[in-house]
DNA sequence: ATCACTTGCTTGCGGCTACAACAAACTTTA
DNA sequence: TAAAGTTTGTTGTAGCCGCAAGCAAGTGAT
């Protein structure tokens, strides 16, 4: 096939991407750490203090982080060690399983969150600007819907 | 602290953000595989054959590749067993190994490009376009000297 | 009611990665 | 040149994750 390179500019703007969403990974990894969490512990403490009576089945909340099913199964054994979940069965439905977020994981995720959002207003909101974050809102949702298109065309 | 939380729409792009450069990069990762590679795996070789000789120290690749000293250890012990690298020994400093692309390396890499090329294109290309896509990069940019410029003042 | 199918979660296993400890080799300093 | 320090790469260990398999429970068709 004839394949249509990429442009010496648009190969540039590739890999500054590339490196740079690795690098800003770990600069919010490196800067939650301190209380104890991963990004991800951090990830489940948010979804659940923003979900229906704290918590939510494993399933909805294996698909709101990406995870895999096993995966959520291990990153929930941790927390639920830390006191932070709790597992709750389901009354109507005796297959699934609620993550449900505890107090202790609250203030925990209370503890966190300031320090998670100056980290996020620091690496990226300082560098962009409002504008510049609202780009790459736009710029990753055409992305995104065009990914989901695709899927769905599939 | 007084914290200052991200407006609604500043958390509406992060998230965006967060969400599609997962996506992406299984989708990548999903059109690379039928070559029998990981995007890892890609970028070694990409790297070593744009290199002098198609070699490169150890440490040097490491950091090229944003990866530990033991994690390109022993991805190379992979990629060693299938004759895409082998490694050399430097005669003028006995402690470093170079990482060389051998021809089956090379062949492998040329017969994967035009396929991650057009992964590329298809899921970046067609829905930012040539100027959406120089926004990303300049806007990436911005955020890693950013983050550059942290790291030298700590 | 029964059998097939689907859904939700967990477990065994293997892959990939980082950190710490180590060994080997180079460099600097006294 | 000898000792201390630095750099380079590998290995032991452990964490996190996904896939495949399995089990339990709900759903649907005959």
């Amino acid at each position: 096939m004839a394949t249509t390179w990429l442009s010496e500019a648009e190969q540039h703007s590739w890999r500054n991407y590339i490196l740079t969403a690795h690098d800003l990974e770990m600069a919010l990894e490196a800067d939650i750490a301190p209380h104890g969490l991963t990004m991800g512990d951090y990830e489940v403490l948010v979804w659940l203090s923003e979900a229906d009576e704290n918590r939510m089945r494993m399933c909805d909340l294996a698909q709101s982080l990406q995870l895999s099913p096993s995966g959520l199964t291990r990153r929930l054994d941790g927390m639920v060690k830390n006191g932070w979940v709790e597992r709750a069965s389901c009354a109507s439905d005796r297959r699934v399983m609620y993550a449900h977020l505890t107090p202790v994981g609250r203030a925990k995720m209370e503890a966190a969150a300031p320090t998670h959002v100056a980290s996020v207003r620091r690496h990226v909101l300082e560098p962009l600007g409002a504008e510049g974050l609202a780009q790459v809102g736009e710029l990753f949702g055409r992305i995104r819907d065009h990914l989901l298109d695709l899927e769905l065309t599939r």
